[in-house]
DNA sequence: AAAAACAATAGACCATAGTCCATGGTTAGG
DNA sequence: CCTAACCATGGACTATGGTCTATTGTTTTT
């Protein structure tokens, strides 16, 4: 599919998807059509864009992004692959962790509050 | 205290905690001396720096954790504080919640290249 | 009282993550 | 066949969140 599609079927904008593709964490085989150079998407991006905007949400960055697509659909070896994303699930655990304190010291500033 | 024990204390450098007071989340009280100019802050502004640095590690803006700041500690209308409380720890919540997703990805994309 | 240590301000600079043109080529519908 | 809709590239621009530097003023320490 082309740029186009893919940016209405997954909620990103085309300016995104092609800075995302040129930091390496998206592909699209640009070029094959012997008459233009417009990229064309597999299906399974769709999916792929769909978890890159959560984890970036979730606060992963692009350049974590780019190594987990490298890591696992690069093709590269697997061993590889694993402790790459190992590392960004625990990165995830941890930043959960904040959150519950964050959330906890807030409860606990709204409870102070209470009788005033 | 002065910004120098504070930075020590709560782990946040100089220049980030003059940023913090430019942009509102943080109040010292500087031009209190006839002789200088110096910041001068109360103790309390090491747990707050402690929460500021846990909270932008969550993913919290420093614009959130100005309103924050407004909120609980401006003094002003406790209804109003407890809004926009209450309001980011449901956006904490939702971040929470996008981890996870992406934390599930992840360990299925482990998963269906573990026979590889 | 001289020097080291600390503080202030202002403004330049950096990375990250896009977003928005301008210009020009391609494709598809009427 | 022409025009609207789509795509490409390159570069400028924005916002966020700091960080660094220069210059100058204030304490502290020796």
């Amino acid at each position: 599919m082309r740029i186009g599609e893919l940016s209405e079927r997954a909620g990103v904008s085309r300016d995104t998807i092609r800075f995302y593709e040129r930091n390496g964490l998206i592909y699209s085989g640009a070029g094959q059509s012997p008459t233009n150079n417009y990229r064309d998407y597999a299906e399974e991006n769709v999916r792929w864009l769909g978890f890159v905007l959560g984890a970036r949400e979730a606060g992963m960055s692009v350049a974590d992004l780019k190594d987990i697509f490298e890591a696992t659909g690069g093709g590269c070896d697997i061993a590889t692959a694993r402790k790459v994303v190992e590392a960004k699930i625990d990165e995830l655990h941890q930043r959960g962790d904040q959150i519950q304190k964050a959330i906890q010291y807030l409860r606990s500033a709204l409870a102070s509050g209470e009788s005033e």
